[in-house]
RNA sequence: GGCCCGUUCGUCUAACGGUUAGGACGCCAGGUUUUCAACCUGGUAAUAGGGGUUCGAUUCCCCUACGGGCUGCCA
């Protein structure tokens, strides 16, 4: 049996990260089975349609690197891929389910269903449904006589099709996760399967579809866990093999309780969206995990570690290693709270194995924002090779880099009190003596400075911050020789300079 | 409330009946004879509670507690 699994989600606004590890999940089954990785957008409400969510999805997943196989944007044999384009299809299996008995005609508008909750609520059911007793008091073709259901349905009245739940059956299935998960019928309701306006709920547009698209295994969120069982009598009813189902633990908030939502990022500042959403609706902007400074291979690798492991101790792990390494039985059975310092933490070990090539242009890019030019790729390239290790996210690396292409102008007044002392003047200056006026080596420019100090009796440790703030106006910052260096001796001496002209103004001794 | 799922350091997790219960993040201490968010070393800290089963339970079963999900003509 060949692999095929679907990232199914509902454009009714951004994906936010629980989605994307849902995503990402399937991508590597997919994947590591040589099988399909499917994108289906599940468009059935039309009152949650948000414009611009879907081409939000596929952006956020293709800069992820989670390409698909088949999708509304790229033509499979199993298409449409959007649910809104195959009603025709829902409406012919919903039909044959009321023909076959296992479904029904309901009239019941949404004022007498919340009458009948409400009547029930005041007898005592703290939770109402409609299911098989209360069926019986309620407007349908089961109630009806047939010739007044026919009547109704002429006369174009409003209806919506039903699930006959059985009275008293057990409905179990194997979850990958879980193990066997066992329901008693009685307990579900009868699921709405076809809305008044022809669109077909989750329930049956999914159990169709995953049939129609040769489906072998469902991978979504538990919080489908408990309408599975209906989606088995649907798979019953329409005397088809249900495929394997994976239910995956929840992402939590970070404090408190319950599953993370959209508000839960900007409480904690952390993103809860893979890229940048603009509302359309109320202009509302939500940060993304791009746009906040992380890699895209590191957002997996954050939420692969939620509500997976694959022990050994490895955690930090390439798109490639993530595949090579998963499996379902890895998967975890309970909810993981979001770790927002974890989650820059490992951002951060994928930016220290990143290239100074590779993070070039995205100095290129902050130094056109600012109109500078002038710089080749290798000195971006080596500039960020040395600021790439005190870096978490990537946008912690023009702060660490700028001195390299803008000399400061200001110093910090205390540290620089802290650690002056009359020596110092004299040291800086002979320093800049000694340098050439061209490119130095780190080793020169350690060699320049040792000899400085020697010449004036004075411990060259003590020197070395003073220096840094000289020459970045940062009290810290990536490693000082190397830095130092490849600004060059002439860069350097007009900075020792500029700095000693600001300590004669800035300090009374 | 009902149904379903879950419960190992603060957090993410490893240990698929036998370990001094391991790792990682965080935190703390020390080192790196400048700083430092980097690096190194060390430390801190857990099997929810109670019953079984077993020679032996983190691991299997039951109960309780707690947490989560669902309970819509939303997905």
């Amino acid at each position: 049996m060949s692999v095929r699994v679907r990232f199914a989600p509902s454009p009714t606004g951004p994906l936010h990260i629980g989605g994307v590890r849902t995503a990402l999940y399937n991508y590597l089954f997919a994947r590591k089975h040589g099988g399909t990785f499917i994108l289906r957008i599940e468009d059935t409400d039309r009152t949650r349609y948000v414009p611009g969510a879907e081409a939000y999805i596929q952006e956020a997943l293709q800069w992820l690197g989670l390409t698909y196989d088949e999708g509304p944007d790229k033509a499979g044999p199993h298409g449409p891929y959007r649910q809104s384009e195959r009603t025709a299809i829902y409406r012919r299996y919903a039909d044959q389910l009321v023909a076959a008995g296992h479904a029904y005609y309901a009239f019941d508008t949404p004022e007498e269903l919340e009458a009948m909750r409400t009547r029930m609520k005041k007898a005592g059911a703290a939770a109402p449904k409609y299911d098989q007793v209360t069926r019986q008091y309620m407007r349908n073709s089961l109630t009806l006589p047939e010739n007044e259901t026919r009547e109704l349905i002429e006369q174009g009245v409003p209806y919506v099709i039903r699930l006959k739940t059985p009275r008293q059956e057990e409905v179990k299935f194997q979850d990958e996760v879980r193990g066997w998960v066992k329901f008693q019928s009685g307990q579900l309701d009868d699921k709405v399967l076809l809305k008044a306006d022809g669109f077909p709920t989750y329930h049956l547009a999914n159990v169709v579809d995953d049939h129609l698209m040769d489906i072998s295994h469902v991978i979504r969120g538990e919080e489908w866990l408990s309408s599975t069982p209906v989606h088995v009598l649907l798979y019953r009813y329409l005397g088809w093999e249900p495929p394997c189902f994976a239910h995956l633990p929840l992402i939590l908030k970070p404090s408190g309780k319950g599953k993370l939502s959209k508000r839960d990022g900007d409480l904690g500042g952390f993103p809860v969206f893979p890229i940048e959403w603009k509302d359309p609706r109320t202009g509302e902007v939500y940060a993304g995990y791009r746009e906040s400074g992380y890699l895209p291979e590191a957002v997996l690798n954050i939420l692969a570690l939620l509500g997976w492991s694959p022990g050994a101790g490895r955690e930090i792990l390439s798109l490639d290693e993530m595949t090579r390494l998963f499996s379902l039985e890895k998967v975890g059975k309970s909810g993981a709270k979001f770790d927002p310092q974890k989650a820059r933490w490992i951002n951060q070990q994928h930016l220290k194995r990143k290239s100074g090539q590779a993070l070039a242009p995205y100095l290129r890019t902050e130094l056109e924002k600012l109109g500078i030019d002038g710089y080749d790729d290798a000195y971006l390239a080596a500039v960020a090779e040395l600021t790439r290790e005190k870096a978490q996210l990537l946008t912690d690396l023009w702060p660490l880099s700028r001195f390299f292409f803008i000399a400061p102008v200001e110093y910090p007044l205390d540290v620089v009190k802290k650690k002056w002392r009359p020596e110092v003047r004299d040291f800086l200056a002979s320093l800049a003596e000694r340098l050439p006026d061209g490119p130095l080596s780190a080793e020169t420019l350690e060699t320049a400075f040792e000899e400085a100090a020697q010449a004036l009796g004075v411990k060259a440790g003590r020197m070395k911050q003073l220096f840094r703030i000289a020459i970045s106006g940062q009290p810290s910052g990536p490693s000082l020789f190397p830095a130092a260096a490849l600004l060059g001796g002439g860069e350097l001496k007009k900075r020792l300079r500029t700095f000693l002209t600001w300590a004669e103004q800035h300090l009374e001794e």
